[in-house]
DNA sequence: GAGCAATCTTGCACCCCACGCAAGATCCCC
DNA sequence: GGGGATCTTGCGTGGGGTGCAAGATTGCTC
């Protein structure tokens, strides 16, 4: 996909914020967020106090990396979709794509993030705001896909709004519920259902 | 509505909050977020540096508190209208009840605390979380009025997820517009979409 | 209406954290 | 292999969040 040959440089960098987000996320995981100091976690991944600051902006993003990654891989998938392809149909697709890499269970890192954030009043502010870019990018390309515009038209902006909600939904009750239905099946249940429109069930 | 005969006590923590909150939006709007300091603000409001600590997590919760008392009010309106009628009536005037207080235009310090809010990255999360909180009380209602539940169905977080993003993306279109359609229209219109599925404006 | 208990504000102190700056290390490329 | 670009690092500073205990204010009761 995007790999122009990194250089030595690059990889080093990739390698550096990698260390950071795994050890961000396993010492939160291990001893709640509070008691992970940017000071432990940057010596677990052999790096200074100041180059953590240089890389992200506090260690809430730090933590929601991993999953900002992930997220914008669905308008990338999307735009990767045939253009023939009906829309709903593509960003089914786009939205399960995060999956595809996962054998069986989704990894297990970017699942305990998520709880993370989720339960964390101190992360979820970032945990949104990730979700929210992700969102600003799959509405570009559904306004590609769907000859409108972003800035003049409601359509991708409500389409891309309504597709996060769904997939948080489906995530949300995936991570509470003891004994869930697979992850994608949730996924998929609630696109057809804001697809459809949500019709009043009471309503006969 | 919520008026127990409220006490000295009470009266004058209502009256400290409100002042905190004033004095946070204006200056951060004159000043900038960064250059409003706590301090600044603390001094407007005339409380003390400890006390506003007391009352806000924050800076931004400070800034987001107006919108997110009005937010609040959309789950609580939903809940006054009538049992019988069609629930997507019923959302669209509970969430269009913000405004009803407003005469003609929005009330400025309320579209002046959004539009710092949605510009400034380090307010940002805020202003998200609080929509979410009101999403979630929103679902509640919506719950109570389908006789679905919030821990065992999507539908109702579905709904209420899909109101808010109709809500947030009519909000920023009337903020980003040179000379927008009233914000009532913009909102009616995005939850008419949202309620009809959003099907492909490109495919006939 | 006076005193007592509950609640809240305030100041103090401490620690974490974000960021500007300048110097040193590392890499890229010719 | 050398010069220029880029990045890491350490230092210093200032803002901010919070536990704690003392002082002030309110509410309640007799």
């Amino acid at each position: 996909m995007t790999t122009p040959p990194l250089g030595l440089r690059d990889q080093k960098k990739l390698a550096r914020r990698e260390a950071m987000i795994q050890a961000a996320v396993r010492l939160a995981v291990e001893r709640g967020v509070e008691n992970a100091l940017i000071e432990d976690i940057t010596a677990a991944a052999g790096v200074s106090h100041r180059t953590f600051s240089n890389y992200f902006g506090g260690k809430a993003e730090a933590i929601a990396a991993r999953h900002l990654d992930r997220a914008r891989g669905v308008a990338e998938a999307l735009r990767a979709r045939p253009a023939g392809e009906p829309l709903w149909d593509a960003i089914t697709h786009a939205a399960l794509s995060p999956y595809k890499a996962d054998r069986k269970r989704p990894d297990p890192e970017w699942t305990a993030s998520i709880r993370l954030m989720t339960s964390e009043p101190s992360l979820l502010g970032e945990f949104l705001k990730t979700n929210a870019i992700a969102e600003r990018e799959l509405a570009e390309v559904v306004a590609e896909r769907t000859g409108t515009k972003v800035t003049r038209d409601l359509y991708p902006r409500l389409v891309a709004a309504t597709v996060w909600a769904a997939v948080e939904v489906a995530t949300d009750k995936w991570l509470s519920t003891a004994k869930p239905a697979p992850i994608t099946q949730l996924v998929r249940n609630a696109l057809r259902q804001v697809a459809a429109g949500l019709p009043d069930p009471s309503a006969g």
